[in-house]
DNA sequence: CGTCCGATTATTGATATTGATATCGATAAC
DNA sequence: GTTATCGATATCAATATCAATAATCGGACG
């Protein structure tokens, strides 16, 4: 017999019922199966998840903040386009963001960066090894915001987050087949090499050239970038 | 007798009563009337305003959009630091933003675009004049928005508006004596005169040299502006 | 046949109430 | 004297209900 809650993860200190329906919702919204202009009504979706309209709200208040949706007040939520063009401009505001940062981070890094950064990398390999793209760009993300985490900018941190989004959005939009995930989650392990050496001109090139080469948008969007 | 509400003003198509919570705290927010720090409680806010729980909610969750407060389940509201070091990166990822999006604004430019822009332009020196440095900071975000609007990157105009925002209450909250408004209103017009003209290269230009002396950060901020 | 006005409906906004969770201090056991 | 447990309080989370608003449709009128 068990006098003890056997679901005590200590991981997810969110247990809350709004998040469930948000998570869905961007689960279907990264996928795809929510396509984007589609409407998305409080009450229907209150009706859908058995929860009340309120509980629906948070959720899409909390997608927008994502930019996964757009709300109009008294005209309904539609989910947001995802285009290339924002996809770009996000990139290079990555770029810009996440190399500032490593700057800072690895001026006074934090004792538990390396460990928590090659932790997240394991979980990535498995998560690509099992195929699952979507739990992969969730690590992916993970990675680098604790990556940012370290250069003590915590107002940017949810600017980086939305790039994040949309650029993974985008990514598996366009993956028309079974992509190698392995190898994309591979790709971290050099980022990982030159902040374990605490070498910054090789940690910022390596972060520079890793989200250059995310998805292949061209010779122009990065020029000083050789792909 | 009327017959008709006094209230119809045509401004402010939101006449919610959450948009006036959320409008009070922001003020005292950028004002510095809530210092960094300082925890906003529900219901206290909720008694303050004479609403409900739920609508101090929603307030709250749209400060959270704008980054002015933090919000940590089950633990308090507080209202968000304001850092150099972050407005200095949110300076650089605007001028990033802002100059690509006038490069795509100026290729297919509304038609209400420059009249728009004049428009706003005429109301920032009203409030610069009158004294209402929150009130230009409000048109200057509208200005910058408005220009941005014609670059066709919806995903990117809440990033944009979240550091309109940063900046702004990193620029109020430095401005230890009435400043030269004026002035600072002034300083759109070479924006202006530049997109007016159609000069692609000089609107650039001119719109990163704006941003790169909205407040004098060091020479190393900014390295290709001398000021 | 087209246009304007009014009722209907769909949708969000607001409120009050109840429930769940975390934090802190007091108290008792060791 | 230290630690562990329990309970009180503060706070957020969720639900149900009602009100306000905007879009829609149809008929009357010109």
């Amino acid at each position: 017999m068990m006098y003890f809650s056997a679901q005590s993860n200590a991981r997810d200190v969110k247990p809350a019922k709004s998040a469930a329906t948000f998570n869905a919702l961007k689960r279907d919204i990264m996928l795809g199966v929510l396509p984007a202009g589609a409407s998305l009504t409080e009450l229907d979706l209150a009706a859908y998840f058995s929860c009340s309209q309120g509980t629906v709200r948070e959720a899409l208040l909390q997608l927008q903040e994502e930019g996964l949706v757009r709300r109009q007040g008294h005209r309904g939520t539609q989910v947001s386009e995802c285009t290339e063009a924002e996809a770009v401009e996000m990139f290079r505001v990555r770029q810009q963001v996440e190399c500032s940062g490593i700057l800072r981070a690895l001026q006074m890094p934090s004792r538990t960066l390396i460990a928590d950064l090659k932790t997240l990398f394991e979980k990535m390999l498995g998560a690509a090894a099992a195929g699952d793209e979507l739990e992969l760009a969730s690590l992916d993300r993970d990675f680098h915001r604790r990556l940012f985490q370290d250069a003590q900018l915590p107002a940017l941190d949810p600017i980086l987050h939305r790039c994040l989004v949309h650029n993974h959005r985008f990514k598996i939009s366009r993956s028309t087949s079974p992509r190698d995930l392995v190898a994309t989650a591979q790709r971290h392990a050099s980022i990982i090499d030159a902040v374990e050496a605490g070498d910054v001109g090789r940690s910022c090139d390596a972060l520079r050239h890793h989200i250059a080469t995310i998805v292949d948008l061209g010779p122009d969007v990065f020029p000083d970038v050789r792909q």
